[in-house]
DNA sequence: AAAATATCGATAAGAAAATATCGATTGAAC
DNA sequence: GTTCAATCGATATTTTCTTATCGATATTTT
């Protein structure tokens, strides 16, 4: 499952190019993985393909982001509006993946009530109020790592029930509350470590 | 493997808590993993537990770093000073990995020669005479979709080896070059699809 | 000092994921 | 039409990852 969005992407740029149809070897090729592998992820889908033609491009994408639930939108709150913050708030490609980001959050009163790319900059007061009216569970937090076990905390108490934390702060949360650490540091780590170990093996 | 950064990181919350050593039973409860799993994880390490004791935690720090080969530093540079571009190169958390990003480009004239977090924004031109005299092979790209690929290439063709690519293109590359593609749209949409997945079984 | 218990590491069992094999189907070429 | 080659889907095999079991060992308790 965690490579259908890769697939999606893949298969999203063939139809710009304005290819109706494609086969399994084909995206094993080009996305480095097995044939057998490409074939048996898409079947997920419940889309056949059809020999010697290969699979139906639209129907593919549609099939994907119906099964990834990207057709029925999800509303997001972001905490944090310094630059990470800033650039998600800037960043239009959630659109395609069926997320919104509604609104941002700032501890900082001198930054409530600027505009961020369009978002009026709210106090943290105004979170429960606000997800609460709009029934929103999906926070964002892009906070210094001492602020995030707060905020986060902050937004359990306003409902929200899953986190994408990008502080490297680990986050102590009650169970059922879904939570994603997306630790830039450690992917660029993780990409230093192939590098080095690429090189050591010519 | 893909486990040790976050163990990494947990440890180094207990070792600034003051703590010397640690069960794997513990580390398993806090991280919601099976002990045995993290036992057979921390061994990689060769740093050996004691019975009644646990693990050092010092020691497994240490022995981790090493194995992801975090102690010899390494340098990086990064095109592309938007907001996200400038939000990473604010961000102090890379060294704590053994990376060091040391150079901004941008295409941007307007740009060139601005200074974003100390560092100074240098022209495209000069990016292979840069990365060939410091002999960095390691790329970051916060550049809009539609420059990636050409900024990929020019990286490509300035010795950079591997290449951290935070838009959402897919880059066709020659084989050899390491490339992490960071879409975090997608990011988002996984975690709204778990939020989804758990609200339906409620 | 002996018994009890927490913790480890090794080995085995089980589950899940990746890969290989192969007959069936479809369109193209002759 | 018949043959040929591409491509699929189903099944089988292998590999990898996870979880369970159990004896050994170190510390604490009595």
């Amino acid at each position: 499952m965690r490579r259908l969005p890769l697939y999606c992407e893949y298969l999203r740029v063939l139809k710009r190019r304005g290819l109706a149809t494609i086969a399994s070897a084909k995206i094993a090729r080009d996305l480095e993985l097995d044939s057998t592998q490409v074939r048996k992820d898409l079947a997920v889908t419940g889309v056949r393909g059809k020999a010697r033609v290969g699979h139906d491009i639209a129907s593919l994408i549609d099939a994907i982001e119906k099964f990834l639930g990207w057709q029925n939108n999800t509303e997001a709150i972001l905490i944090g509006c310094g630059h990470l913050g800033t650039a998600l708030l800037g960043f239009s490609g959630f659109r395609d993946y069926g997320v919104t980001i509604v609104a941002a959050f700032d501890a900082d009163p001198e930054k409530n009530d600027t505009r961020v790319h369009g978002f009026r900059v709210l106090p943290l007061g105004q979170l429960p109020d606000f997800t609460d009216r709009r029934r929103i569970h999906l926070g964002i937090i892009t906070v210094p790592a001492a602020a995030a076990q707060s905020v986060a905390e902050l937004m359990v108490q306003a409902e929200i029930r899953a986190i994408w934390n990008f502080s490297p702060a680990l986050l102590a949360l009650p169970p059922g509350i879904i939570v994603r650490n997306e630790n830039l540091a450690c992917g660029l780590a993780m990409l230093s470590h192939r590098l080095a170990a690429a090189a050591d093996q010519r």
